[in-house]
RNA sequence: GGUCCCUUCGUCUAUCGGUUAGGACAUGUGGUUUUCAUCCAUAAAAGAGGGGUUCGAUUCCCCUAGGGACCGCCA
């Protein structure tokens, strides 16, 4: 095995895995998988304050269920702290960064002044070539001045940046703790990582960490930034649309396989096709399909991916999904109701987008409610949902071709239309309007429950 | 404000100088159907604007406009 890709997702445990977070993972796995590469899983913990192990855990029970497994134990990042602080040792005393003892206060003086001046800031570097003081310190990096940088981005092409536009950047805190900027290029050296696929946003973050590799001597990775995804007003997904983290797909019934679909086709193609198996993805996926642009998250897209999905999933398979999901979101249900629901799964899945449209459609056999049958029902319904009582009272539990003849005659007798006859019986037995077949329905109940529930109003 | 990036139907996208600009989702219409849905058929729908380059530009270059990212002792 040829192991020489090694990629990395590194999200930080902050929250839950973000819908961005969960596509960047996907195409780091794809790409490693691939290329017979390695994917790794960096948990980006130096964040004290907000970084959380319940949210470690979720971000690693969530790609499990995305099946986006990492090919090495999660690395974290918090162990390697003196890895990086050694790093910055070094980069000072080979000459490529200093302490800086400047206060709060003072680079609140300095930041002011750009404003009035309404000059873009950057810190002066004052402490730059100062001698040394006593006091608290934070290390900053010799960053480029003058001149122009240059990245060959594996998505985004070339991007040049104004050097100067580049402060000395922070890499050891006043704490002596390291930064983003210092751990994250220390680790990826570390971890001999070869590619570095991430969110646009960190673009200009490569110019910063890019020199560290340089300044260390380090064999600098290949990087390829991949567009953010905007919600459908084209704004940063925010928590409150409901959709920006992968929690908010598993509360509604997305399965796992549609919602990888849809993330890598969502900013990726492949010609026309829409749908990809797992197998196929990683055959089909390469850099080059990326597109530039950021894209819109389409709900609707989900929800029909998911459709198809469901309809032709494996049933047992997709019943043992719908078991989960109602564990993980639902109430429970009583072992008999459930047991007809798998019986008759084909019913209920046909007409659902989600595992919930599944639960709400199956929701009758296990949740009924009488009906208001004085409004909902007139009295000619009444009189026929009547008669058809009457006359499957004798009939056995297991007849049911003998209920289909019933209804047949009823209708042919009183000369109307099966509809006239079945919605207010569909009423009736479900509570609503929107149900399967009226067989499927008595079918899904069983005889005994059918005539239980017309027993309540005749 | 500065730096950088992006721009094809409403949305995701195909096209790698010559196409009736294709597909999918969503939408409209018609049909099938035992409600609803499915399913089938069909329609409408796009190269942001302006300059170049070229025999020819959606495609290459420039400008404008719009959108986004970053500008922390967060990651």
């Amino acid at each position: 095995m040829n192991n020489s890709i090694i990629v990395r997702f590194a999200p930080s445990p902050t929250g839950p895995l973000h819908i961005g977070g969960a596509r960047t993972a996907l195409f780091n796995w794809l790409f490693a998988k691939k290329n017979n590469g390695l994917c790794l899983l960096r948990i980006e913990d130096t964040d004290k304050e907000r970084s959380k192990k319940e949210y470690e855990n979720q971000i690693i029970e969530t790609l499990n269920w995305l099946e986006i497994n990492p090919d090495k134990e999660p690395f974290k990042q918090s162990l390697n702290i003196n890895k990086h602080v050694e790093v910055a040792n070094k980069l000072i005393s080979n000459g490529n960064a200093y302490k800086c003892f400047c206060t709060h206060e003072e680079l609140e003086k300095e930041k002011e002044l750009c404003r009035k001046k309404n000059l873009p800031y950057v810190y002066s570097r004052k402490c730059r070539d100062k001698e040394e003081s006593s006091g608290i310190f934070v290390v900053r990096f010799k960053s480029k001045a003058t001149g122009i940088s240059q990245l060959d981005d594996l998505v985004q092409g070339k991007i040049q940046i104004l050097n100067s536009t580049i402060e000395d950047f922070v890499i050891l805190r006043g704490d002596a703790t390291p930064t983003y900027q210092l751990s994250a290029s220390v680790d990826d050296h570390l971890m001999n990582i070869t590619h570095v696929i991430r969110g646009d946003d960190h673009k200009i973050n490569t110019f910063k960490q890019v020199q560290i590799f340089e300044a260390m001597g380090w064999h600098i990775p290949k990087y390829a930034h991949i567009p953010l995804i905007h919600s459908r007003e084209g704004k940063k997904l925010s928590k409150r649309d409901g959709t920006a983290t992968v929690e908010d797909y598993q509360k509604i019934g997305i399965l796992s396989e549609s919602l990888r679909n849809y993330l890598l086709r969502l900013g990726w193609s492949y010609k026309d096709k829409e749908i990809f198996s797992l197998e196929e993805s990683i055959q089909l996926f390469n850099l080059e399909g990326i597109g530039k642009s950021p894209s819109k998250l389409d709900i609707d897209r989900i929800l029909s991916l998911n459709e198809t999905y469901i309809k032709n999933f494996n049933e047992l398979k997709l019943f043992s999904y719908f078991t989960k999901y109602i564990n993980d979101f639902k109430n429970k249900i009583d072992e008999d109701s459930l047991n007809k629901i798998k019986i008759n799964f084909g019913v209920f899945k046909n007409k659902a987008k989600t595992l919930e449209d599944i639960y709400n459609n199956c929701k009758f056999v296990f949740d009924y409610k009488k009906i208001d049958i004085e409004n909902l029902i007139n009295k000619d319904e009444k009189n026929l949902m009547s008669l058809f009582a009457e006359k499957i009272s004798q009939i056995q539990y297991n007849e049911h071709d003998k209920i289909k003849q019933v209804i047949e005659v009823i209708i042919d007798e009183k000369k109307i239309k099966y509809k006239d006859f079945g919605q207010p019986l569909r009423l009736i037995l479900t509570g609503t309007k929107f149900a399967p077949s009226i067989n499927e329905i008595i079918v899904c109940l069983g005889i005994v429950e059918t005539k239980k529930r017309l027993s309540l109003y005749f």
